[in-house]
DNA sequence: TTCGAATGAGACATTCATGTCTCATGTGGG
DNA sequence: CCCACATGAGACATGAATGTCTCATTCGAA
């Protein structure tokens, strides 16, 4: 028996099928089967032994975007220091992830009834603590709910990686683009904006 | 041979047949055809009798789409009076377009490397113009591109639609929440701001 | 009333992605 | 060296959506 062999290699590789099935449903969100193991140079007989289906592969990658979020919601230390600035860690540690958050955001979109996964739950409940956390500071206007500035955040993630992908815009100017339109808007701003790092 | 029944019949089915579609579309953007029809009150057949096929439908309701929007644009008259007012007016246009709006937003990011409807870069044409007057007017900020500032009001539109449809916000708060979002930003003004109208 | 056109219902073939299976190959460990 | 196991290749069946067809019915206009 070979535990060793097994283990290690099983995870080195499903580790690999996933993050090439993550850029490619980037891309195409309506990819195959097929071109999802092209894309991660195995058969499609393999991809099948470690994903029972297509199912199961967006709910592994549903289940790793949600890690890598909460991974970044940690990194950013949302409740440290001024709201705004952890609103501008948030975004510069999610970016890597924003991708495969797009792909997700839309594809949850198609769950109808059924339920979905209980990650995004504590997610949204993180992100909209953030924002009451800036409102009872008086660092963020209270005429805008909290819930609607998160799924405003999300919308801003999707539409920024998309226009990454489409060469519209440079990566480097993602995190920049996206805090400073959800924080100060595009009205210009008489009183300078004080910086952070 | 009965001109005026054929025209004045088929004329009026259609309309209807594509606002069921894209009411239906909207929130279930994976619908069949025969839920399609079903949806519009008509059989298969008749579905297909007048649009030759799903991509047929889905290039319709594109059309309609489009031109809803520039309807819109043409009632903001985007041109006149403060880029803030002209953009609180589109928003407040587009709104009954919202949902359609969101569906080929999304639908659009399939397409891929097919050639996509002209009208589109019309209408990036005009937004990103207004934004750029704004800009050279003093009224918005010039660290954000005018690409940048279109592309995150379709996605506010999604995500607004997308949250009204899901019941987290109520459907009259819609303009106010985008347009205060995307003039204001999250952060909180010393300086109160002007209302329009 | 009668004729013609549009419709609805449904059968049918086709395409495509998916899921399952078998078998040959190759590789790594014992 | 040998064996177990993972893999790749491909055949095969399945299901779903689509597109096309026919035929009976209904509705409107002459």
């Amino acid at each position: 028996m070979s535990h060793v062999g097994y283990s290690c290699l099983m995870a080195v590789d499903r580790e690999h099928v996933l993050r090439s099935a993550a850029a490619l449903l980037t891309r195409k969100s309506t990819a195959t089967m097929d071109e999802v193991a092209k894309a991660a140079g195995i058969s499609r007989a393999t991809l099948h032994r470690q994903f029972a289906g297509r199912d199961a592969l967006v709910r592994a990658l549903e289940s790793l975007g949600i890690a890598e979020c909460e991974a970044a919601l940690d990194a950013a230390r949302l409740d440290e220091g001024a709201a705004s600035d952890a609103v501008r860690r948030l975004v510069r540690e999610v970016e890597p992830a924003a991708g495969l958050l797009a792909f997700l955001y839309t594809e949850n979109q198609l769950f109808e009834g059924e339920e979905q996964h209980a990650g995004w739950e504590r997610l949204d409940a993180r992100i909209s603590a953030l924002f009451r956390r800036g409102q009872e500071n008086g660092e963020f206007r209270i005429d805008l709910t909290p819930a609607w500035l998160t799924e405003a955040l999300y919308g801003l993630i999707a539409s920024g990686a998309w226009v990454v992908l489409t060469g519209k815009v440079a990566r480097k100017d993602f995190p920049r683009m996206i805090t400073e339109l959800l924080l100060g808007g595009a009205l210009r701003r008489d009183e300078p904006r004080r910086e952070e790092s």
